[in-house]
RNA sequence: CGGGGCGUAGCGCAGCCUGGUAGCGCACUCGGUUCGGGACCGAGGAGUCGGAGGUUCAAAUCCUCUCGCCCCGACCA
């Protein structure tokens, strides 16, 4: 049905201020729509939904309350998940002295040119009324702010294994991590950002594999039941390998302009790591041996992930089991008269809903009895993708009814339900919710992942008519060599990149079957064991 | 870091070319009428014109430098 709303907010792009002539009335809360300027509209919906904002600080972003609790949830759900498969959380310094860095040479090199740098440790009035690192007080040896902390983490389980009795040693890391990138992105891409970091020692290499597989896994279950996001999980090409791991492995999502996200990486760091820190251990047999190492993580990237797979033209979509409030109250009422009885009954039934389970989890109620106007508060709760909106004044306290409204319907789709029913159904209907988004995130994932025979059809799968800005390809499923030449020349000539060798994820889709189909390359002709996914990716 | 665009009230913008000391819409505050809803009328508050230097009697407007944001590229979670 067509949106007859007419947004207050948003940016125009034509017109201008000063009352000219104003552009025609957006039918959408959002402007630009997706199919219009999908860029501009992911930064729109982030503002809408008041998730961040930038910062005064170059790429570093300032997460608001809603986008925090965002990722609150996704650290409590996932931080569970870690303890589940015996892991511990541990922290580790902001800072790595500049010689850790260097031990790994892959790794050196791989982080060297985006690390910030602590050079001083006192500044002093400068000649112009500023202040100007004192030269007096040079660190001897410069600490680097930790891009990630395989490095100072590796020092520290030195000290840890001995024997390998300590092993395996699983720990994790909730931390912030710096990374000066040359272009940022709200949530997707920021100098600072937070992340866990999961970094383990096995006495094996079979363990460590196994560990790294296991994370792996624990990410794409996180995603696909968490955060109802489908994902395809497999192992990177060597060029897409994390400096110094001897194989990473990604879950990759498509998002709804068809860019692939890297949504989690695990690393099968091989005995490297180990090596340059010199972690070792007595085995059984009396030995002394290298161990063997893995590090994984995630990153507020995921909420970036979240607003791109579901949101839709009137703002934020959250999938209900990582939302911060399952259900919001709008009480509706004019007079003070009206007021207390249905402040009252509203009392009474947000004590109710919280006292129901939803996922084993409590089901969050707020009430919003800001003293707006009714439509101005419904649309905002509609923007920020609060699931399931409750309308109730004096009729509906009368009726012992509530009206119900779910962000995965139309806007004005309301449906009047009795108290009781609401009680009973509503964990029934956020579960629904949740399988819902994850369903048509699927099919949009399947529908726009195609099976490429040819060179030809990869480059018509991704030729882009006249508007750089229109949405196309996808996801193409390729038998492609992995040679790196050949990986350089399909960025070059259409942007895109191998984001994984599939293992899993893809299980009943429609072209699930082709996936392990062998083939020859469709750049070389090489023969390969499986097909691949190629995609533009973020 | 290269190319392009841009920083003026909370948000979106006009003013800059042709210097004279700030304006519009929305938001905000108050009053009223409305109101199961993204209203309307009236009154009002709010701006270091990103920052620093310079030219000038006078700078949002001209010049230099700088910081930040957005888009495209290279780099990447």
């Amino acid at each position: 049905m067509a949106q007859q709303d007419n947004p207050k907010q948003g940016s125009s792009k034509g017109g201008g201020g000063g009352g000219k002539g104003a552009a025609p009335a957006p039918k959408t809360a959002i402007t630009p729509t997706r199919a219009d300027d999908y860029a501009e509209w992911y930064q729109q919906v982030i503002r809408a939904a008041d998730l961040a904002e930038s910062s005064p600080v170059r790429g570093c972003m300032v997460i608001k309350p809603w986008g925090w609790a965002i990722w609150e949830n996704i650290q409590r759900s996932l931080d569970r998940m870690f303890k589940d498969t015996g892991h511990k959380n541990a922290y580790f310094p902001l800072f790595i002295p500049k010689s850790f860095l260097e031990k790994e040479a892959e790794h050196v090199e791989g982080f060297a040119k985006e690390c910030a740098i602590v050079t001083h440790h006192r500044l002093i009035a400068g000649p112009n009324g500023g202040l100007i690192p004192d030269p007096n007080a040079r660190l001897e040896e410069p600490l680097v702010v930790r891009p990630t902390s395989e490095t100072i983490i590796g020092e520290a389980f030195r000290g840890w294994v001995q024997s390998y009795r300590d092993l395996p040693l699983l720990i994790n890391q909730w931390a912030n991590v710096v990374r000066w990138e040359m272009r940022t992105r709200l949530f997707l891409r920021t100098t600072e950002f937070l992340w866990q970091e999961g970094h383990t020692v096995h006495a094996t290499e079979n363990e460590a594999v196994e560990e790294t597989l296991r994370m792996l896994d624990v990410y794409a279950t996180f995603a696909e039941k968490f955060m109802a996001m489908p994902v395809l999980s497999g192992p990177k090409t060597e060029s897409e390998r994390f400096p110094g791991a001897v194989a990473t492995y990604a879950i990759e999502a498509m998002m709804q302009d068809r860019k692939a996200l890297q949504a989690g990486t695990s690393h099968f760091l091989g005995q490297n790591f180990a090596r340059a820190s010199n972690i070792r251990f007595q085995s059984k047999e009396e030995k002394e041996e290298l161990a063997w190492t893995t590090s994984w993580g995630v990153s507020t990237r995921l909420v970036g992930g979240i607003v791109m797979t579901h949101s839709d033209d009137d703002g934020l979509i959250l999938p209900p089991r990582l939302a911060p409030a399952h259900v919001v109250i709008l009480p509706v009422f004019r007079g003070d008269d009206t007021k207390q009885k249905v402040m009252d009954y509203i009392a009474s039934l947000a004590k109710e809903l919280r006292a129901l389970r939803y996922e084993d989890e409590r089901v969050e109620v707020e009430v919003d009895a800001r003293d707006i106007r009714g439509g101005d508060k419904q649309w905002e709760w509609v923007k920020k993708g609060a699931p399931i909106r409750l309308e109730i004044g004096p009729r509906d306290v009368d009726g012992n009814v509530v009206m119900v409204a779910r962000r995965d319907r139309g806007t004005k789709d309301k449906v009047s339900m009795s108290r009781a029913e609401l009680v009973e159904k509503l964990p029934a209907i956020l579960a629904e919710m949740q399988q819902g988004l994850y369903d048509k995130a699927r099919a949009y994932r399947d529908e726009h992942t195609r099976v490429i025979r040819s060179k030809d059809e990869l480059f018509d799968f991704f030729s882009t008519k006249d508007d750089a800005k229109q949405i196309t390809g996808g996801f193409a499923l390729a038998h492609f060599s992995c040679d790196p030449k050949l990986e350089t020349e399909l960025k070059e000539k259409l942007k895109l990149t191998v984001r994984n060798i599939p293992q899993s994820g893809f299980e009943s889709a429609p072209w699930a079957d082709a996936v392990k189909e062998p083939g020859p390359c469709i750049l070389s002709g090489a023969p390969t064991e499986q097909r691949v996914i190629l995609a533009r990716s973020y």
